[in-house]
DNA sequence: TCCATAATGGGACTCCTGTTCCGTTAACCT
DNA sequence: AGGTTAACGGAACAGGAGTCCCATTATGGA
């Protein structure tokens, strides 16, 4: 046999392809928003034949799916600065300034609101979010290592807390997106950890304290 | 004269649509989210003319921004506890008991859908914030004359701070929003004004340590 | 290099969202 | 009560999103 029948054929133009269109999806998603996005418009930015977009991806919500499987690839390695504090600042500024910016602001707004309108796009969501954070937790691990932070402290749910006031600025209330804002993020944070409010499972705030520095 | 041309009529009927519509929205967009909403259809389940719905709400986010409006005015007051920590853990519970509801937590995903792609949407959905913020601020207030927390503490910024975890947890990481998650972000919130984390503009949360409990 | 076929592209077609027109209903004033 | 007209409702109409069909391109193996 020549080639089997049902070989994939990802090579050379399909990945052109798929780049160009995540990339023009990107665009069309920051420059309108999510309920403007129509995958025709999506096909004539990236110079590609709406039959392809419609047959790739199917839906909006298809497609954002897929950006977001290829943002979660190409996702930045952590700072390290020696400190929790310090740390948790880097990652509440580098989430700051991509709120912030508004190409990425405006499309962090699309993908979220995609995201609630479809299961798949939601995973993928969650997805990108779990990357995100197991990319940072170890700073907390190391704290807890440093004695800067309780034993027992959850990191995930530290840098969730770290992100949760910066969203909650771009999405729901509107407020300023700046340093300050950020630095504010992980001071709260931190002084959350030394109180053990972020203990695994032991909901016991006060005695955890005297774990803490 | 017997009726000024140029009169608006709001009573009786037009109160009556509204109502209808108003509901008739909340529960499409509950069901099916914001993406899948069509006025037709809301037309159809309110029992009124499709050109009705079209005339007076125009578009999607119109009557999301309507709806907002409407659920601005019938806010529900605060309670109050005495302490710090209790006021804010009874806010942190009534925001994850609506968010943890399947219909409310369905509406609150699709408001804050229509709110990033339109911008008068963005500001109803801001007013409404605004309005629950300035419900709860009192209680950071008092806590402050009582002495439990910093003078110069931030009430507003309080308040976000314990919803923020509570809607990141709903729309990014999809993580469980049960009592223990809202009492952890009462307990994060408050021991970061505690620590100074939230006071008004001088950013010094060390010294102002001195000023707390 | 050459072939089989996976993948793309163009264009016609369908269906559904949103608009317009006009007749009907009922709010508000006298 | 009675009349004026704001507001509503039904139906026909228009435009655009999404589908289908088939010709064309170019990938990957022989």
């Amino acid at each position: 046999m020549e080639l089997s029948p049902g070989t994939i054929r990802p090579g050379g133009r399909t990945a052109r392809v798929r780049a160009a269109v995540l990339q023009a999806a990107g665009d069309a998603l920051a420059e309108a928003g999510f309920a403007q996005l129509d995958l025709a418009d999506v096909a004539r930015r990236a110079d590609v034949g709406k039959t392809t977009v419609y047959r790739r991806w199917g839906t909006v919500t298809g497609l954002v799916a897929d950006l977001l499987t290829d943002m979660a690839e190409q996702s930045l390695p952590r700072t390290e600065t020696g400190s929790l504090l310090g740390d948790l600042k880097a990652n509440a500024r580098l989430v700051q300034r991509t709120l912030a910016d508004p190409r990425q602001g405006a499309l962090f707004k699309a993908l979220i609101a995609a995201a609630t309108c479809d299961a798949k796009t939601a995973e993928a969501l969650r997805r990108f979010y779990a990357i995100r954070i197991r990319e940072w937790a170890p700073c907390v691990r190391q704290a807890v290592d440093r004695g800067e932070a309780p034993a027992g402290t959850d990191p995930h749910e530290v840098i969730r807390a770290v992100s949760a006031p910066l969203y909650y600025r771009l999405l729901a209330d509107g407020g300023l997106l700046d340093k300050a804002a950020a630095d504010r993020a992980a001071e709260a944070a931190v002084a959350a950890v030394r109180a053990g409010a972020f203990l695994r499972d032991g909901r016991d705030p006060g005695s955890a304290r005297s774990g803490a520095v």
